[in-house]
RNA sequence: GGGCGGAUAGCUCAGCGGUAGAGCGUCGCCCUUACAAGGCGAGGGUCACAGGUUCGAAACCUGUUCCGCCCACCA
């Protein structure tokens, strides 16, 4: 005994009440790594199983898309690792050519106020370097933040020896295979770095500008040609005007020259059908070879001259006559005033002017014509296609094979040479001439590795970044060297993990590079995951200020530090959230194809989760004693309660579910699987449930729940170990079990077992969670306090659920706060009771002296209706003959079936609702006129016309004025006197309610429920009366209407309610009311009757409602 | 100009041919001895619009309107 309370305080001080993440996730990363659990073994005879990390900037910071990328990698690979797989997961850095060398660039000219060719390169690249010393750690600290499992211990660097040479390999190789080549076109140019761009690295938008048109002079001749530009500057490169071949307007002129205006350079006139729409501006199109890519096209189909008049910065070179050493917009604006001045300006309109814009500087690309080594890329996309259309590598979600195909099949020659210093320089040499000065332009370099012997220059510029990366999944495993173990074992990866915004520069590439060299392709899956946006899809982005760094939500962060929108909602800053809370909603947000939108209540959200899965541990840790584990034992060998065996079939079809969806890539789904099982079922059911035999004496119970308790955590604690590495570590550690591994990261991801399957155990759970419900909500309609302990009748028809609600009523009892259950076949209702009338039973808890039954009464009708609305729908199906006629048969008879349960059961709830009616008569309804109830009443009600009272209290008037007052049953006393209360009579009623009371007394409750159900429909009487208090539309009438007058006077403690609700639609009639009564009040006829509504409804209900409230 | 994705509860999203779902937020009652980062209950939606196919459409087809992304050399 002491023993147990001595454990039971112990696990309660080693488990706070509050899961704290930062100190648990704080240690367990370390061990993890330190013990080498990560570190793959390419001799392991398990199969293998690889994902290479896509690597980050080496001088990044991690953001939100790197966290993504790493938890659904994570989850794979703990998910695999687990799964008996011998698992790689490779991380590495990327040298990120433009962008770290821009940094260093910045960082160089704020401390030092230099610029890189002030140091020159040699010494240059040693400040990148050691600038990579310094932070290119940094992102590799922040993953293990996050729990990834990546193996360290192969990580690699795009600038590594190693990786490195398999660069140069490849350029030599796809060299000598002509594969490679050196050429003079016309290049993106970023004029700010100096460096050429592919057309990936060139962003287009749409910017305002002009369309000029100018007029050429036309040589030995008085016409002139208009042509439209937006670029007039680079009239001073102009070669040639062109016109459409057939355009009658400029045919004759075809041949002729022009000359250019400013330059006075005489310039052909030629036709081109490619280049000139006849239909657009003037149809004339002035031809700039040196600075269009259109215009270049037609240079080279009509060989015009190439005049470059710009230099690398895009200023205006000694080509341009009077204008050289202007910036090009300096230049336009300067042409653009010349030539009107000159009057050659016909027009200036305001135009829409697409813009090619450097991706890195923002700065439009300037078309240049330029020497840069291409990669001949057709070979190489024709088999990176095939490999897709035969399924070798497939696209998850499918839709994106689609982009990769549109791409491929238009892909042009990739340029992969750049003008910068950080990065592979080019293993290409080039002679030095006999003055020590190299042409790089004319001579014909040699590519080799190493310099040839003699007076050799490398090329100077580096391979694009992407070179390297495509290299990536072979790369980083050992290749050229065929043999090496890990190329052997490792390749194919698995799965490519990305975002879809790098499909073409990276996936593609690697693609091609991986077919061309390895002879397959680079992995089996590409999964595309969607880009991480802000609460409102908006691209996060530093100059937004919208930035969310992951590590603020892992750690917490003062608010100074958060965007905007988040600190409005932790205006005292953000509370650590915990990796595991982070790496759940990124799970949980994946969904195919489109944006994250990430939401920090979300987060909060799975940081609470996180809160449950540890209380739910401590719940069970402080209640297992000294049990421990008995591992040959299996757990349906036990003795196990009905809801031991319902929650581990539970459990197994969680398990099951959890394995599809990942297996099928839908971690969203997986993960709402495993919250759902864990929360809805094991937490909210199985726990409390397990009390009864926790805290019972049943010793067998007692150790048959343990297990159960112990074995449903330790696979819920496996389930959800990929995607909360920290927190189910932790606790996993602290289970009674016998653990084969001392990890729960190596321990067996849980498998569907069918022998823990058991339909009958739920099936036989359905009606006690009904039974259990139904009272819940009439609890929670009635408002009462979970505190008191209140009575509940269910009758049933069926045996079944007869038996097995007396059998587990130690489920029921608790679960329900009840003091007492009957449980019995259908008969006389109790009396004034509420009722929740289901499929298989029907529940009361008779309220008379707890509460409000005019609440009761609106919960019915609600209900009712509701039943309706939905028979109403089924019936329209049916009023359509070929519904039964042709709808599947069994769906027909599902719906009929359905319509015969509603229909039961709103005559179950009309019977009811009829029961607890009178204490609604409501003399408010002035229909009838001027009489005066009370006093009619007084004249023993004789001859009088009852003005549409519910048909209880129209009963009972009826036995009264027909003088069988004997006949009244305690019920009828008691509404009668609710009716003298409505009118005022309050001596009356007093007299009622004592008769009633001494009525029940006497008789005990059967006499009080003998009269379930006389006179069904006493309606005959008189068509005056609604009889069935039910059926149609038209019931919607007095439901509106009743409000009108009860709630205002009835409803003192509840005028909260109404009050409240104004967002809702429903407000409508509600708003009518107040205006009928107003007229009510107004009217001379109805006066008494309104007032006594007014009067006497307060008092109404206080005897019964007094005791409890 | 092409192509792709989206439009479902206040918010973020599931559902993708057969009675509209989840989480968060809202409202009501509760600090019940695992958890107030909690428990129990409730309210809330002409599934963008218009046609069509079908016995039946949020779902399939066509068109429209918005939103987002990608690709493209129209001066």
């Amino acid at each position: 005994m002491s023993t147990e309370t001595e454990t039971r305080a112990a696990a309660k001080a080693e488990l706070p009440k509050a899961y704290e993440p930062a100190e648990v996730e704080a240690r367990w990363y370390p061990i993890w790594n330190d013990r080498g659990y990560f570190t793959a073994d390419p001799h392991s005879t398990k199969p293998a199983y690889c994902i290479v990390l896509p690597p980050p900037n080496v001088t990044g910071s991690l953001h939100l898309g790197h966290a993504l990328t790493a938890t659904i990698q994570d989850i794979l690979i703990r998910w695999k690792r687990m799964s008996g797989f011998n698992c790689l997961w490779l991380p590495g850095t990327d040298h990120a050519g433009i962008a770290t060398q821009m940094v260093v660039e910045r960082e160089l000219m704020k401390t030092e106020k230099k610029t890189r060719h002030d140091l020159g390169r040699e010494e240059f690249l040693k400040r990148v370097w050691a600038w990579k010393e310094k932070f290119g750690a940094r992102i590799g600290e922040q993953h293990k933040v996050l729990g990834a499992s990546l193996d360290w211990t192969r990580e690699r660097f795009t600038m590594d020896a190693g990786v490195s040479d398999a660069v140069k390999e490849v350029f030599i190789r796809l060299h000598s295979e002509g594969l490679l080549y050196r050429a003079q076109k016309l290049i993106n140019w970023d004029p700010v770095l100096h460096t050429a761009l592919s057309d990936l690295e060139v962003d287009n938008e749409e910017r305002d500008g002009f369309l000029w048109h100018i007029a050429y002079p036309v040589k030995d001749s008085t016409e002139r040609l208009v042509v439209a530009t937006t670029r007039p500057e680079t009239m001073l490169g102009d070669t040639a005007v062109a016109v459409h071949p057939e355009d009658p307007r400029y045919k004759h002129l075809i041949g002729k020259t022009v000359v250019l205006p400013l330059v006075n350079r005489e310039i052909p006139i030629i036709g081109d059908a490619i280049l000139v729409n006849p239909e657009f501006g003037t149809g004339v199109v002035k031809v700039t070879p040196a600075h269009d890519h259109n215009d270049y096209a037609t240079g080279q189909r009509n060989n015009l001259p190439m005049i470059n008049i710009f230099d690398e910065s895009a200023r205006v070179n000694e080509n341009g006559g009077p204008y050289a050493g202007l910036d090009r917009f300096e230049a336009r604006k300067r042409v653009v005033a010349d030539l009107k001045e000159r009057e050659l300006l016909i027009e200036e309109k305001p135009y829409k002017v697409p813009l090619a814009l450097s991706q890195r500087t923002g700065v439009p690309v300037e078309p240049r014509l330029s020497w840069q080594w291409y990669v001949k890329i057709k070979p190489l996309a024709d088999a990176a296609i095939a490999a897709v259309e035969q399924g070798r590598t497939k696209f998850v979600p499918e839709t994106w094979t689609n982009t990769y195909f549109g791409w491929m099949r238009n892909i042009h020659d990739w340029c992969v040479s750049r003008q910068l210093w950080w990065g592979h320089q080019i293993p290409a040499w080039y002679p030095m001439g006999p003055d020590g000065k190299v042409d790089f332009e004319s001579s014909t370099p040699v590519v080799a590795r190493e310099k040839p012997e003699g007076d050799w220059v490398q090329d100077p510029d580096v391979l694009d970044t992407w070179f390297s990366s495509a290299l990536w999944p072979f790369s980083t495993l050992g290749w050229p060297n065929a043999d090496a173990p890990d190329l052997k074992t490792f390749y194919p990866n698995s799965v490519m993990e990305t975002g879809h915004d790098i499909i073409f520069f990276w996936v593609a590439r690697m693609m091609m590079m991986g077919i061309h060299f390895m002879g397959d392709v680079p992995f089996r899956t590409v999964y595309l995951h969607a880009m991480v946006r802000d609460e409102k899809g908006e691209k996060m982005s530093k100059t937004k200020g919208n930035v969310i760094d992951p590590l603020d939500i892992v750690r917490g962060a003062p608010a100074a530090n958060l965007p905007a929108a988040v600190r409005n909602k932790f205006p005292q800053g953000m509370p650590a959230m915990g990796a595991d809370a982070l790496r759940f909603t990124l799970a949980s947000l994946t969904q195919q194809g489109r944006d994250i939108k990430l939401s920090v209540d979300r987060i909060a959200g799975y940081k609470a989760f996180c809160n449950k899965v540890w209380n739910a541990a401590r719940f069970a840790l402080m209640n297992l004693g000294d049990y421990q584990d008995d591992p040959k034992l299996f757990i349906k060998e036990r003795s196990l309660s009905l809801a031991d065996r319902w929650i581990l079939s539970r459990l197994n079809r969680a398990i099951a579910g959890t394995q599809t969806a990942l297996a099928n890539y839908h971690f969203a789904e997986a993960a709402s699987l495993i919250y759902q099982f864990l929360w809805g079922e094991f937490c909210d059911w199985y726990i409390e449930l397990s009390k009864s035999s926790l805290y019972g004496d049943d010793p067998h119970a007692k150790t048959s729940t343990r297990a159960v308790l112990t074995f449903c955590l330790d696979h819920i604690l496996r389930l959800l170990h990929p995607f909360m590495p920290f927190i189910t570590e932790e606790i996993w550690q602290k289970l009674p079990i016998l653990r084969e591994v001392e990890s729960i990261c190596l321990a067996t991801y849980p498998m569907e077992d069918r022998r823990l399957d058991d339909r009958a155990a739920e099936e036989e759970m359905k009606p006690i969670i009904e039974a259990i419900e139904g009272i819940r909500t009439i609890r929670g309609e009635s408002n009462l306090s979970p505190a008191l302990k209140i009575e509940a009748h269910v009758q049933s028809s069926s045996d079944d659920v007869r038996q097995t609600l007396d059998r587990w009523r130690a489920y029921v009892m608790p679960m329900a706060g009840l003091k007492k259950l009957t449980v019995m076949g259908l008969g006389p209702k109790p009396p004034q009771a509420a009722a929740d009338i289901r499929a298989q039973m029907e529940i009361y808890v008779p309220l008379a002296g707890i509460v409000d039954l005019a609440e009761e009464r609106e919960r019915l009708k609600k209900e009712i209706e509701k039943a309706e609305k939905e028979i109403g729908v089924i019936n329209k199906k049916f009023e359509n003959p070929n519904y039964a006629a042709r709808a599947p048969a069994d769906l027909v008879e599902k719906d009929k079936a359905r319509i015969a349960e509603l229909e039961s059961r709103i005559q179950k709830l009309s019977d009811n609702l009829k029961r607890i009616a009178p204490v609604e008569v409501r003399i408010a309804p002035p229909a009838a006129g001027s009489v005066n109830l009370g006093e009619e009443l007084k004249e023993e009600l004789s001859g009088v016309s009852v003005p549409d009272p519910d048909n209880q209290v129209k009963e009972a008037l009826d036995k009264l004025r027909e003088g069988t007052k004997e006949g009244l049953s305690s019920r009828d006393r008691y509404d009668l006197g609710v009716a003298y209360m409505n009118m005022g009579l309050v001596d009356d009623a007093v007299r009622e309610f004592n008769k009633a009371r001494e009525g029940d007394e006497a008789a005990g409750e059967a006499a009080a429920t003998a009269r379930g159900a006389p006179a069904k429909k006493p309606a005959a009487k008189k068509p005056a009366a609604k009889k069935p208090a039910a059926k149609k539309p038209a019931v919607k009438k007095p439901a509106v209407k009743k409000p009108t007058v009860k709630k205002p006077a009835v409803k003192k403690p509840t005028v909260k309610k109404p009050a409240v609700k104004k967002p809702t639609v429903k407000k409508a009639p509600a708003k009518k009311a107040p205006a009928k009564t107003a007229a009510a009040k107004k009217a001379p006829s109805s006066e008494p009757a309104a007032k006594q509504a007014a009067a006497g409804k307060p008092a109404s209900k206080k005897p019964a409602a007094t005791k409890k409230r």
